[in-house]
DNA sequence: TCAATAGTGTCTATAAGACACTATGCC
DNA sequence: GGCATAGTGTCTTATAGACACTATTGA
């Protein structure tokens, strides 16, 4: 009976400042009934990776397209699925919007359900790795919105640090860094108070995020 | 018909203070003859992790035990192995010591044969994340011996940066991190000039090198 | 005018780099 | 003593954090 292969997505996002991760109830067994990731088999006629089988899956299962998606390791071994020998392929996706999709329901991290296999443990894994990288990486940018205030970016990383952040330095370093831009006569205005300026990704970083770790 | 799960190993070490890579001539179809990254199937009866297969497939197919090891990430697609849709889970170990084994050959990272599947792809990403990860990490210390002197750490970190370290700055640094201790009158003695005193791991943190990221 | 958040300027403490200086062995 | 590498002290420069200051809106 040969592995049984799979991968298997943990969705982030930030909800009242606080990262929260997307479940579903399994529709199928085992597990029947409980909360647990997106996940699925790798289909080999329609999957290119297994990076593209966690897109399908997750837009399967949660009705999210192509949001940012990052393998974070591998999950294996004979006894964590009653089926058998078996290896999921971890990865996660940072969105901006809290979804409006009734396919999933968003938990706080540290606020977890009793989940399927060992998909506790998986989460833990994948919030300690991204809380980690946010310290040396511009990865909470795709936990806001396209065009958004230095204010928010600025939560963003708080939030997922767990952690405040001078607000001088912050500025001075996204300056720095050339990474972002203006969206020229773009301002939002929250309350009574000075509307503030918006910013996006500059085109030339626009997919390359990932890639240019340690710049924040 | 299933997909092919597979594990391999890139297995570095220093030689002439150049990053060299451990290849082995595969001894069975496909690709039978060429270059290869040590690599195998997953035994389910004996493996009880991916992690437990590649130290296996190692030890088996190279005679070294027990190095650092750790994940590295997957490649898996339709294509890259002619038996049909395959997943290889790919592991990076580090040694000390050019190790004396017929098993396997070892060539410099930039300066690789022909390699089967797509091996040359996974070399140069491993390589580029090694480099990367030295950086802002304890990494290079599995390139020296257990024990070493402070010269020895400070060229393993230039040979793998690729760059030069001022050596005050490198000590004040080291000395800061307390992850070292002095090993007790022992001193190395290469030259006609003043011997060096020998440092390890110290011993709260043997074992925990990997997990203390940004240290470096 | 005030309240409230956006954004800037500047002082200070810390860390990095450069590099001269001392230490200790063999010849 | 001379030479070669080990190791230290110190000066300078870049960066981070703190925090006071100015800017711009609605009420």
């Amino acid at each position: 009976m040969p592995a049984i292969l799979t991968v298997d997505a943990v969705l982030l996002t930030l909800l009242d400042s606080e990262l929260h991760v997307a479940l579903h109830k399994r529709e199928t067994e085992p597990c029947k009934g409980h909360w647990a990731l997106p996940g699925g088999y790798v289909h080999e006629d329609e999957d290119s990776s297994a990076k593209d089988a966690a897109a399908r899956v997750l837009l399967e299962k949660t009705a999210i397209k192509s949001p940012y998606l990052e393998e974070f390791g591998t999950f294996s071994g004979p006894l964590r699925d009653p089926r058998g020998w078996s290896l999921t392929v971890v990865y996660f996706a940072l969105v901006a919007e809290p979804m409006a999709s009734n396919l999933v329901e968003l938990f706080p991290v540290n606020k977890l359900p009793a989940l399927c296999f060992d998909h506790h443990k998986i989460v833990d894994s994948v919030v300690e790795r991204v809380r980690n990288k946010a310290g040396y990486s511009s990865l909470p940018v795709h936990l806001v919105a396209k065009e958004f205030t230095i204010s928010e970016l600025h939560a963003a990383y708080e939030s997922v640090l767990g952690e405040r952040l001078g607000m001088s330095s912050f500025r001075r370093r996204l300056d720095g860094m050339g990474i972002l831009e203006e969206v020229p006569g773009a301002t939002r205005l929250l309350g009574r108070n000075r509307p503030a300026q918006l910013y996006r990704v500059a085109l030339r970083y626009r997919n390359k995020l990932s890639l240019r770790d340690r710049v924040l």
